[in-house]
DNA sequence: GGATAATAGTTGAAAATGTAACTAACAAGA
DNA sequence: TCTTGTTAGTTACATTTTCAACTATTATCC
């Protein structure tokens, strides 16, 4: 029973929006936790390096949207767990040149297959055509 | 040039609905954060109790999903900036009612309207249908 | 009634995040 | 070349979040 009919927090967007974010992150995120004991940066710097090959840590930055400290942290600690390699770009001694190594290349062949299959979990109560315009739509307000 | 194209991680749903939540909070965050010095758990609440009415912390928790000891110390802050009062429970000692004061709710009306037209504005760039497609699909996967 | 369990809420310590200042390397112009 | 400005990345510090333990009160069940 809403105190003013004509305005509630759950049709607000960006509360829904963070609502369904957070319920559908939640089931995958124990999974590279567990396996791997990732946090979500770390997860993600991994699939941008597995699915897009090298690159430094400006590009996964720039194409994810992280904060340049969030990436510097969890290479490092992607890199203290052997799953990376930094190798300084010759064209440019301040930049490096992220790879995975091959127990990397193995955490992202595992994770990007659970991903895969759980997004087919996800939306699996839709119809096809509705999760396309989701899509679509999600895109659209990421700016993407 | 994506290195296995079957799969995307910019088609991963928690990862699309990450970045749209992400971008959607962010400009109605500033006007709750230099209005108010509030955080997003504050403005919640604030919610909460500015359009249900007076609720317990338990309640809030529940209704929005967040965790006691966020709540516990968002509710804390919220107090002490005199924005609402606690009261204890008559039938249970344990429990405290909250309930926005004149300064509280001042802040809700205010930031209520804000948050409608910023809803507005963003779901400017979709036809009607598309929208409520979009918040029924969003209502779904949160499980609300 | 009395032991035990469950619940509302708080608190302290550890982990994570954000902000700003920093180093090192490159770039551009006088 | 020398100054100034920019960029890639790291580090230090403050704020926030999470996790576990805690108090106080109520509920359960013998």
């Amino acid at each position: 029973m809403p105190q003013d009919a004509d305005f509630d927090l759950q049709h607000f967007l960006p509360y829904l929006l963070n609502q369904a974010a957070e319920q559908a992150s939640l089931g995958f995120q124990t999974l590279y936790k567990t396996r791997y004991g990732m946090l979500r940066t770390e997860w993600r710097i991994l699939f941008h390096l597995g699915h897009y090959g090298e690159m430094t840590a400006k590009e996964i930055c720039d194409r994810g949207r992280l904060h340049k400290t969030k990436v510097s942290r969890a290479v490092a600690k992607l890199e203290t767990r052997r799953f990376l390699q930094r190798r300084v770009l010759a064209e440019d001694r301040r930049a490096e040149v992220l790879a995975l190594t091959g127990a990397g290349r193995a955490a992202y062949a595992d994770l990007s297959a659970q991903a895969r299959a759980y997004d087919t979990r996800l939306t699996a109560g839709f119809a096809p055509e509705q999760v396309q315009a989701l899509r679509r739509a999600l895109y659209q307000l990421a700016g993407l």
